[in-house]
DNA sequence: ATTATATTTTGATTGAAATTGAAAGTTTTT
DNA sequence: AAAAACTTTCAATTTCAATCAAAATATAAT
């Protein structure tokens, strides 16, 4: 990781620029900014751990996973992406008669604690997201049926859709999307206007459950696919 | 488990610091604060009754965990079953090129840590044991062949083969039994001549792996099958 | 080719936000 | 009761994003 001073001193020109340029190079996935200048990637397409991502913006996170949970009824068959924001879902989901099938690994303990009847998908477990993905994943969630699906993704835009770094993960929420009556996407303010490299689906494929966001964003979207914005 | 000071003096920076990126870390489930510092949070994940398993017979089961592991070899396709002794196998795995595939919840997160290529089998997750089953374990483990296939069990009887309480991981241990070219039971002394309800196999369908057992228990098995004995 | 006019890039300045370290007072441990 | 560790609070510092005018560059017109 390179700090902003040592390349102003090293170049020997503004913070400005080199601010600019650094939020220029990490649009194009070069590396990613951390305060106090910037850091490399650790892949070649850009996605943050199930560590970095899950101390991030926790509130807002919980303030979104907590509306999400109160959208579940009674008998619902519920199908949970893996992903730090759904996973702040379990704490507040209900203790009714539920069934929640996830890919998630990290998940899966948090909700047999919880006393949720729960199944997992099977699949590769990819070490960076602990996620199940893969042809084994895929063939798994063909056997379920879900009355809401709850998904998390990287990218949201009006005209390209949701999207999501990996190709393999796309695919898996894709395909729960399909299996689900309804389908939510649940992110941060952070989402929108972004596109990451595969997509998953339409924007009005889904709805979106958010915590705060621009009026003129919102507005974006508003006419093609139905937002909840949450405030508390 | 580190103390506080520690993380001070190695980093250089506040007590305050360390304090607030602890909480943090916590809250993001990734560790517990306790008094003096932070400490793994594997403790909490493991449920009671695993607990209670692995420390019982501890040093036996990672003895023979540990003979267990040395029978992989490079590019061998491994099948590891749910329980305490299996899991024991993890850190003695080599760290050559293999493949993982489990039933076991609390496996994963190890396997993945110590870099193994890994696949989970899906289906229903069974909250006393941490293992899948159920028919989308038995679909899932129907793509996959093994070379070797490590299980566990509770019962062990010349006549009455091997046998489990549960009727439905019975089927998913005779199922990957039959997808793998070499079976091994890894099983104390406490499990032979005892019959428990649910039947995986035959005696002969697989090598018993065993640390220490009565030499009159060990004829009646010997004709049968081979058993090899750990001693250290 | 030269001048005039857009466009882009740059650097400085600003107030807001995030991070830090220290101090004061409380709780826990020994 | 003393010591260590904890939480809370606050002020100082650093970093950040936004804005604006100057400089540099590109484009158009003569």
């Amino acid at each position: 990781m390179v700090k902003i001073q040592e390349l102003v001193e090293l170049t020997g020109t503004s913070e400005s620029t080199i601010r600019r340029d650094l939020t220029q190079l990490e649009q194009g996935k070069f590396l990613k900014r951390v305060h106090g200048g910037a850091a490399k990637l650790q892949g070649k397409l850009q996605e943050p751990s199930m560590i970095e991502k899950s101390s991030k913006n926790l509130q807002q996170k919980q303030r979104i996973a907590k509306f999400a949970s109160s959208l579940i009824e009674e008998g619902d068959s519920i199908y949970l992406d893996a992903g730090s924001t759904t996973f702040e879902m379990i704490p507040f989901l209900p203790n009714k008669d539920i069934v929640v099938v996830t890919n998630g690994i990290m998940h899966v303990n948090s909700l047999l604690e919880k006393g949720i009847l729960t199944y997992m998908i099977g699949g590769y477990a990819k070490p960076k997201t602990k996620a199940l993905i893969g042809r084994g994943a895929l063939e798994s969630l063909e056997q379920y049926y879900f009355d809401k699906c709850f998904l998390g993704v990287n990218g949201i835009h009006p005209e390209f859709g949701y999207t999501t770094p990996d190709q393999e993960e796309a695919l898996i929420k894709q395909k729960a999307m399909k299996m689900a009556r309804e389908s939510f996407v649940l992110a941060d303010r952070s989402k929108f206007s972004e596109v990451s490299f595969a997509k998953i689906g339409n924007i009005n494929e889904s709805m979106i459950i958010t915590d705060d966001i621009e009026d003129e964003t919102l507005n974006n979207f508003e006419s093609k696919t139905s937002i909840k914005v949450v405030t508390s």
